[in-house]
RNA sequence: GGAGAGGUGGCCGAGUGGCCGAAGGCGCUCCCCUGCUAAGGGAGUAUACCUUGAUCGGUAUCGAGGGUUCGAAUCCCUCCCUCUCCGCCA
């Protein structure tokens, strides 16, 4: 949620921020509820304030054993009066607040222009995409002839976009979290941490997914208004969630692996095949709670800690930054590290890293006391994949496959694998 | 699932209709005293919003949402959460 002061001091400004993303913000409409807003506010808290004296009044006469029947005339008009003002007031700022949380991010100055992913800027590479000297398979194929992943049955079980792992594919899959976990407590300085799969409204509200995207997710069928999370991120983050804490407490960093659930509307003709995009997949995130001053080098900092772990696995990558279209809600800034998928000759999304100001923190209430003012201030959150597992699966069958169908194990994985070197056709 | 207790400020904890944004204590900040790893005295110490040049001032908030009332932390209703005991269970 944007400054609602912000938001009224500087409309234009705050406008033409948000055109970047192609976001018209109606100027004509936030200016007028504002206007009446401000006349409806005063008129209530000083009606307020005359109910407030009027009652003092009336337990002082009591107190002193004075006929209070005429202060009750006197205050009886105020009701009505009172309550119109207060209904009115109500509506108005429902409205208000309504738009103000459907405003997005403003984007940091550095976000490129541009409409959609077309336009999203390449930051750096690494790694040579490797020549194959035999036919390749996509990673459908190459799971299938190692016996390992199985979307039939998948479908069975539940419906499309699901899959079923077994053996050492499936073991694989679990090394990669077990791995990325490892990584992340060990050598960049993450708390590990286990939270609900499953969330309640405010929680959504509060990192944005709520109240615009409901469609993207999962609700369960009882009166409770629960949803299956779409990413560690929601609980991860509202852990801070109307807090505040100790300044030197922070930087906070917590690392997690959780399930997610997306229920993936309106992509039905999108990534069909394998496991790219399903309703289910497995997470590490990483997110950050910072002091304001140290976000911009604290997006640098897990984005360089996500990297690592494509590194480490010795997967060629590119990393962009999302252009002012394809950036989401919440975000000021974010990079995509895209990884490369020689079935589709191309590279793919396999984490995304964002900075979200205090936006997020605001919805939150998320708070840190500056030790020097002693007043509270917004926090500044972050998070990003380190990595998507599924995807980071699907990388490893297509870019470590050998002419026999089998797949060599990184070695960084090995460990995790009893040591196994490579996975063969059973 | 059954029975009961409770949710108040950074923390503990009073408060059953008015003078309560809230006693008292702890913690914290500043000052005084004291010359030593003690104690004592004083002042201050929630959040958001409105207003103001800044103060002053005003409004709201005592788990959440409704209601009763001139007036609600206090009474009524609904919901959420926590704790204890029993049952069940990975």
């Amino acid at each position: 949620m944007l400054d609602a002061k912000l938001v009224r001091t500087q409309l234009n400004e705050v406008a033409e921020k948000l055109q970047k993303r192609g976001y018209q913000l109606d100027i004509e409409k936030i200016r007028a509820l504002e206007e009446q807003r401000k006349v409806m506010q005063v008129e209530c808290e000083n009606l307020q304030q005359e109910r407030n004296s009027k009652s003092k009044g009336i337990g002082k006469a009591k107190a002193a054993g004075e006929d209070i029947a005429p202060l009750l005339k006197e205050v009886e008009n105020l009701k009505g009066a009172l309550s119109q003002a207060e209904s009115n007031l109500s509506a108005v700022q429902t409205e208000l607040d309504d738009i103000v949380a459907g405003i997005p991010n403003l984007p940091a100055d550095e976000v490129p222009e541009g409409k959609s992913e077309e336009d999203n800027v390449e930051v750096s590479k690494w790694g040579e995409p490797r020549s194959f000297d035999f036919e390749i398979k996509d990673h459908v194929d190459v799971g299938a002839a190692l016996g390992g992943l199985d979307f039939d049955t998948a479908s069975k079980l539940t419906g499309s976009r699901f899959a079923v792992m077994t053996g050492s594919v499936a073991r694989l899959h679990r090394a990669l979290i077990q791995f990325m976990l490892n990584t992340h407590t060990g050598e960049h300085g993450y708390s590990e941490i286990y939270v609900p799969y499953i969330v309640n409204k405010d929680s959504l509200f509060g990192t944005g997914q709520l109240p615009k995207f409901e469609e993207d997710l999962f609700k369960l069928n009882d009166d409770r208004d629960l949803y299956l999370i779409p990413t560690a991120e929601v609980p991860v983050t509202n852990v801070l969630r109307n807090e505040i804490i100790d300044e030197n407490k922070l930087p906070l960093k917590f690392a997690c692996h959780t399930p997610c659930f997306r229920s993936e509307a309106g992509s039905y003709g999108r990534d069909t095949r394998g496991m790219i995009r399903q309703h289910q997949f497995e997470k590490v995130e990483l997110v950050q709670f910072v002091k304001p001053q140290n976000s911009v080098q604290a997006l640098e900092d897990l984005t360089g800690h996500a990297e690592t772990i494509l590194q480490k696995l010795n997967l060629p990558y590119r990393k962009v930054i999302l252009c002012g279209g394809d950036i989401g809600f919440s975000s000021t800034k974010t990079y995509d590290l895209e990884v490369w998928l020689p079935s589709q000759d191309t590279y793919r999304e396999i984490s995304s890293c964002s900075s979200f100001g205090d936006f997020q923190a605001r919805r939150m209430k998320a708070r840190f006391r500056n030790a020097e003012t002693g007043k509270p201030e917004l926090l500044h959150t972050l998070n990003g994949s380190g990595l998507a597992i599924g995807r980071t699966l699907v990388a490893i069958l297509e870019n470590y496959q050998q002419a026999d169908g089998s797949i060599d194990i990184p070695e960084v994985l090995q460990p995790f694998m009893n040591g196994e070197t490579c996975i063969t056709v059973a």
